[in-house]
DNA sequence: ACCCAGGGGCAAG
DNA sequence: CTTGCCCATGGG
């Protein structure tokens, strides 16, 4: 079954873009991997999407195929830091992620590599999570079984000092103290204010989780990536910035899909200034 | 040996 | 409201 996907589809750039870490491709160029609890696998075919197993309208809005990509990149800016990510990047989707997984994931994620937290997600997942007909990958793990965990079997899964945020974040949700699907709800403030609210919840976070989580995709989350372009490219010549300081003068530039834009910058950069300049 | 990675929390200025 | 330091772990 194909489905049409306005403005295309990149779905490597989408599956490899850092904001979701558990997708892997298989030899015959698909990709297989988990929506939600159910078992998945893509392919793209002239910027469409193929769903070769998996619910057809489930998978479709999952990778937000609804998502008008021409009008999301109108709102860019047309300088020349912005349109080279644009033209590597092109096709990429930021997707439905559900929102527990995206929280606990990007509450992991701090002071680590993309291809680290991607070790930490599938350790975790099986670990505690449960397993899915069709398929060895397993479900993230939910709130209870995190909650449950000592964290010292949290620390196994290589986790160091988030281990702790985790199982505390896992136990808000758990309890339903906090409840993130209500949390839907809130407009953009209050909804990054009860985020940074949770154990290993800051700015950055809750950005990411409201981008990748929410579908807020106004959200800008600032990393060292995006601060060292937003300082090189928007903010040349005065004096450095804090990552805040980046996020309140620049994401207005970027237009109302600032979270489009900040991922098209992120995965460029990632890609051609590479980790391992030896 | 040293540096950095999709940071957050906390105490101190 | 900002800055400095620590928090583990892996890789270059």
């Amino acid at each position: 079954m194909r489905n049409a996907a306005r403005g295309g589809l990149n779905l490597r750039a989408t599956l490899e873009c850092g904001q979701v870490f558990h997708w892997r491709e298989r030899s015959d160029r698909s990709w297989e991997g988990l929506v939600g609890s159910e078992y998945a696998v893509v392919r793209e075919t002239d910027g469409h999407l193929d769903v070769q197993h998996g619910r057809r309208e489930r998978v479709a809005r999952y990778f937000a195929l609804d998502h008008d990509l021409a009008e999301i990149y109108a709102g860019f800016p047309q300088d020349e830091t912005m349109q080279a990510a644009l033209d590597y990047g092109r096709g990429l989707r930021i997707i439905r992620q559900p929102a527990w997984e995206c929280l606990a994931t990007f509450i992991t994620s701090s002071m680590k590599q993309v291809v680290h937290i991607r070790q930490m997600s599938l350790a975790l997942r099986s670990r505690f999570g449960a397993p899915v007909a069709g398929t060895d990958l397993r479900s993230y793990p939910e709130p209870g079984a995190l909650a449950a965990a000592s964290e010292e079997e949290l620390r196994a899964c290589r986790l160091g000092y988030r281990a702790k945020h985790l199982r505390a974040t896992a136990e808000s949700v758990a309890s339903g103290r906090a409840n993130l699907a209500a949390w839907a709800a809130f407009d953009d403030e209050a909804l990054r204010e009860a985020l940074c609210g949770l154990p290993g919840v800051g700015r950055k976070v809750a950005n990411c989780v409201m981008l990748f989580g929410y579908e807020r995709l106004a959200a800008f989350p600032v990393d060292t990536w995006i601060g060292r372009i937003l300082q090189r490219n928007y903010w040349r010549g005065r004096a450095r910035a804090t990552p805040l300081a980046l996020e309140r003068r620049l994401a207005g530039r970027f237009g109302p899909h600032a979270g489009y834009a900040q991922q098209y910058l992120f995965h460029h950069a990632r890609a051609t200034q590479g980790r391992g300049r030896s």
